[in-house]
DNA sequence: TATATTCCTGACTAGATTTGTCAAGAATAG
DNA sequence: CTATTCTTGACAAATCTAGTCAGGAATATA
């Protein structure tokens, strides 16, 4: 089980994308600036998004990325899954057989451990991410960016 | 949130352990051997469950490890606290500081997340993870090696 | 006391993975 | 036409994992 950066700039990403949902395609320079992450990391990333149809992208000025569906309708477990590719808690990548090709002790336990996670990740969009996210606590950067659009 | 082999292994030896629930010290090869885990290594993840009053070990002929206190009272959670050192999902560490010097959008997303991962494995003992392993799940070795303890 | 057993400690290594970077190209708005 | 932006593939440094190894210390047993 292992979350990375990966998963987590996609999610903060989106998680911005999501906070300005607009009908204007964003760059992708906009949201590693606001969200300090690499640019040409994040644009690694955005591939594997859009093969997803989390995102849909279009070139040229004007340009960039926005969410393929209404924000309530992306769940953090879709993000997570279409970056992280080892994301199993079990040893034995669910075949039941790292024990001398048996079931180990902790199989059970790390399947329990794998639904627990799936179930979390999988109940969460991230409309309901920003709801939680309370105003006092997103950054000055983002208040600002907030205020703009919701006073522009 | 990084659950490696470490973990897993150490997890999984100490459930061997368990099932054997006698006085005796049981040396590292036995359960290096049963549970199908690299000998040397083993050995290394245990200092640190020795360290964190898990285990007890004993030198010379007949020594080995045994645990410290009863099946149920040693929770899966502070055995991967004792040997993971990258369980925390916040990209933070808990500071609240990783956009800018402030909360990113996905803080406290990953702060629930930690609280979910760390509830369900504080919640699990040895104990209750073996009830669950039933008999039919786990694996031949083992089976006969219950049958030997239940019989002997 | 001698010996075999077992833990104890620290250092070391190979390989995988993560976390990026970079360059050249294609689409497109204005 | 040109600047902008995504697209693709390759590349590389840093870190981490997973595992090995050698020498030493304690101890049960004969
Ligand atoms: S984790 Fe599936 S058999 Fe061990
Ligand atoms: S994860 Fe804590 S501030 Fe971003």
């Amino acid at each position: 089980m292992h979350l990375t950066t990966k998963g987590k700039y996609a999610v903060t990403a989106l998680l911005d994308l999501a906070l300005n949902e607009t009908n204007d395609f964003v760059p992708i320079s906009d949201l590693a600036g606001r969200q300090s992450i690499p640019g040409p990391y994040l644009e690694q990333l955005f591939r594997y998004l859009r093969k997803a149809d989390i995102l849909i992208s279009h070139r040229g000025p004007r340009g960039g990325y926005k969410l393929s569906r209404p924000r309530n309708e992306i769940k953090i477990g879709q993000i997570i899954s279409a970056v992280e590719d080892r994301m199993d808690a079990t040893q034995c990548s669910g075949e039941g057989n790292c024990s001398a090709g048996s079931k180990c002790l902790a199989h059970n336990l790390w399947t329990d451990l794998n639904y627990q996670v799936q179930s979390f990740l999988m109940d969460k969009s991230l409309e309901d991410v920003l709801k939680n996210a309370t105003y006092k606590d997103v950054n000055k950067k983002q208040k600002n960016y907030k205020l703009l659009i919701a006073t522009g």
